[in-house]
RNA sequence: GAGGUUGUAGCUCAGCUGGUUAGAGCGCCGGAUUGUGGUUCCGGAGGUCGCGGGUUCGAACCCCGUCUUCCUCCCCA
């Protein structure tokens, strides 16, 4: 009846090691976080269906993973929609919970669930899972963990320029070779459609010139057309298209290519005042790029938008972010805007492992382990290993009496740091043979000196 | 959600046009070394060939279904 286990699709196992290795980029996130003055706060796994459903667009609703109504619950399924084929409906009336999707919904309805209890602006960060019932690919799971900083309830562009430099201080420290952080503002892409007459297109637009490194120029016009904007529309498009140059070169050719459009303008404006003070100040190992085809997000971006790709290694985007000015509205909470970005800290171990950049002592084990020799020795040794741990030095004793050579064994695999031996004749003497693993040495040291020595 | 692809020992993979007892390296276990790991030498164990059907005298190999892997779309961290 032995089943062979598995887990589901795109979800993985880790080993001590792997979550050695995860704890290192969570903790590396969460102290920058900290240091720029965002507070931890947590949200369910699950949240009612009505709060996640179409907040994502229709796309995002099909990735929702749905809990089933159970009990007497499941008498309240829609038959009548099943009869219509209103599938997404019937469904809707099975499932009246959903697994999370992100941090940034949660987050919204949290805000507006405590405004009595917040002080605004606030500033709130998040480390947990979210779950996307995706086709897994490389770097793209159903579970995945993702690490969020948020401000509501501030205008000010202060947090963007804050946020860019999170971003470059959390990946200058993973050590990664080179990424590009790229920016954009939803209102420069208002005023891009708006200066083509086709305002109302703005979404398709968008998705479309946001494809242009991968499908190419006229891949781009072909999905334009398809989308059915005018000729005349895409013409104005084109020299988009070539822009290229430093920051400075790409908003002085936007700043013309605007002029005529207000909420262009602003964007400009709130592109270049970011811009300028991250570049005042300067990034660490960061390359802050203005990027007029970045368009992610546009369910609710209202401003800036930011995107992070590591260099050398392939890899879809490992953080995103932007502003949102009504996230709340959603939730019956108007006039409150909030700015945050996202690790994606499953793709970033990913980039660490294939680039080799882990510490190599996350895998450190306990500092000493006592082998065993049997009843009476292993007495004596106990009694020393209950003194170390006394003195919070980690310490442990092999549970059996078995060959030293397999406790030696035990000790290298488990990455010990010290081995102590303590026998017959060292039970004569009052003493423990110390050895320590990483150079072999190894000294007699009476159990008196003992605590003393690992405190070093 | 659409199309393609993959699955053989714990891991990485061989396995001829379908043909007897399915192989290697690494790892694991034991011994050389019953008070010394990581190196070396010798020996050993370990496989429902993803799962379920079908074709065939005969299937790891062919066909169908299903799950999984990776890839391209879609979308995204």
């Amino acid at each position: 009846m032995a089943q062979k286990p598995s887990i589901p699709k795109g979800t993985r196992d880790f080993l001590p090691i792997d979550v050695a290795k995860r704890n290192y980029i969570f903790s590396t996130i969460r102290n920058v976080f900290e240091k720029y003055g965002f507070n931890p706060i947590e949200t369910p796994s699950f949240e009612l269906s009505s709060t996640l459903l179409g907040k994502y667009g229709e796309e995002g609703d099909r990735l929702i993973f749905r809990i089933l109504n159970s009990g007497e619950k499941v008498r309240k399924a829609d038959l009548e929609a099943l009869a219509a084929d209103n599938l997404p409906k019937f469904a809707n009336s099975l499932a009246e919970k959903a697994l999370r999707y992100d941090l940034t919904v949660p987050f919204a309805r949290f805000v507006v669930q405590h405004q009595n209890e917040l002080s605004f602006p606030f500033k709130r960060y998040q480390i947990q899972p979210v779950w996307r019932a995706d086709r897994p690919q490389h770097g793209r799971y159903q579970e995945f963990y993702q690490c969020d900083a948020d401000v509501v309830g501030s205008d000010s562009l202060l947090h963007e320029i804050d946020l860019v430099f999170i971003l470059d201080e959390v990946l200058s420290a993973f050590h990664l070779p080179g990424f590009t952080i790229k920016i954009n503002n939803r209102k420069i892409l208002s005023g891009i459609a708006e200066v083509c007459g086709e305002l109302e297109k703005i979404v398709d637009i968008t998705v479309a010139i946001d494809k242009l490194d991968k499908i190419g120029e006229e891949g781009v016009v072909q999905e334009l057309t398809n989308r059915n904007i005018s000729s005349s529309a895409i013409e104005l498009i084109k020299p988009l298209f070539q822009l290229s140059g430093n920051n400075e070169q790409k908003i002085s050719f936007l700043t013309d290519y605007l002029k005529n459009s207000e909420v262009g303008k602003q964007g400009i404006q709130e592109l270049e005042t970011v811009i300028n003070s991250v570049e005042e100040i300067g990034l660490s190992k960061g390359i802050l790029e203005f990027d007029v085809t970045l368009a992610r997000g546009l369910n609710y971006y209202t401003g800036a938008i930011f995107e992070v790709k590591a260099h050398d290694v392939q890899m879809g985007s490992i953080c995103g972010g932007g502003r949102y000015d009504d996230l709340t509205g959603l939730f019956g909470m108007r006039g409150l805007s909030g700015v945050g970005i996202s690790f994606g800290a499953d793709r970033i171990y990913d980039i660490l492992t294939t680039l080799n950049l882990f510490p190599s002592d996350l895998e450190k084990g306990i500092r000493v382990m006592f082998v065993n020799f049997g009843n009476t020795e292993s007495k004596a040794a106990y009694k020393l290993v209950y003194d170390l741990r006394k003195n919070g030095i980690s310490a442990e004793l092999y549970p059996d009496s078995v060959k030293i050579q397999k406790q030696m064994k035990y000790a290298n695999d488990t990455k010990v740091q010290f081995v102590a031996l303590l026998g017959k004749s060292e039970l004569d003497s009052q003493s423990v043979q110390v050895k320590n693993m990483h150079s072999g040495e190894q000294s007699q040291l009476s159990w008196s000196e003992l605590t003393t020595f690992f405190n070093k």
